[in-house]
DNA sequence: GGTCGCCTGGTA
DNA sequence: TACCAGGCGACC
């Protein structure tokens, strides 16, 4: 259940295990990450010492001796695990990466819809991307900047990973119920005091979920995944719509347009 | 703007 | 058996 508070505990998870270790042998295990990962280039990480883990957004980059760099996104249902090579790999297994030390960083993902891409000195492989809301450069006024001028709703805006890297679907609803803003309000729309208590419920919600040991169990979850239940505010029932092809949960009465 | 495809598994 | 899933890029 990758959000970016997950995403943050896998960075520094790998980050403590492999940082300083050396790739031994990265392996494809699936069809879909064989596609990403030619023979070749697996072969060229080899050797290649792990200098520093680091992430934007939901995204993680591995930064290789030689300038290489590894993309790493969990998408829907990724995470890293740490083994040996001693192990069998786990069934969701979908990509090995071994280091010279025994250690075993198994990207799991029963969907297999994350990514795994290696790239040579030179490339960037990230999307651009806003800023991260846990720093200090996600404010209100970058959010009122980003959604000037705009006509989308609120909900589909926030997803977009160039308002803010890193707010994810769940998230999304949460702030909004937070703010007490309709996910259907127009960004364009939204008066200056509206957003500042939208960033800031946003980097709440994310600070607070980052530090949290926990890992995003549904009932931590004020709105998401509760629809038809009373709002926890005003007791109206919880609504479900779709936009964007994304669930949306919302309370019909608190949240104002 | 919306919809589809990528993939598999869990649940109604 | 059908529907749902926290992402995202490609497409209309």
């Amino acid at each position: 259940m990758p959000e970016l508070p997950e995403v943050e505990r896998a960075r520094r998870l790998v980050e403590k295990a492999a940082v300083g270790h050396r790739i031994a042998r990265i392996r494809a295990l699936h069809r879909a990450h064989a596609r990403r990962l030619s023979k070749s280039r697996a072969t060229s990480a080899r050797g290649r010492v792990i200098e520093r883990v680091e992430r934007y957004g939901k995204h993680q980059l591995l930064r290789l001796s030689g300038g290489w760099m590894a993309h790493v996104h969990f998408r829907m249902s990724g995470d890293w695990e740490i083994g040996s090579t001693a192990t069998a790999p786990s069934p969701h297994a979908r990509l090995l990466m071994d280091l010279a030390d025994g250690t075993r960083l198994s990207l799991v993902d029963p969907r297999a819809l994350s990514t795994f891409t290696l790239h040579p000195p030179g490339v960037d492989p990230l999307p651009r991307l806003g800023p991260d809301p846990l720093s200090a450069d996600f404010d209100t006024n970058w959010l009122a900047g980003a959604l000037r001028g705009r006509r989308v709703s609120i909900k589909v805006a926030l997803l977009d990973q160039r308002v803010a890297a890193g707010v994810g679907n769940i998230y999304a609803a949460e702030a909004l119920w937070v703010a007490r803003i309709d996910p259907r309000a127009i960004t364009g729309t939204l008066r200056r005091t509206r957003l500042a208590r939208l960033a800031e419920a946003i980097r709440q919600l994310l600070r607070a979920a980052s530090s949290a040991r926990g890992h995003g169990t549904r009932d931590e979850f004020v709105v998401y995944g509760r629809e038809g239940e009373p709002c926890l505010r005003c007791r109206a029932r919880i609504r479900r719509i779709v936009q964007a092809g994304r669930s949306t949960y919302f309370c019909p009465r608190c949240q104002r347009r």
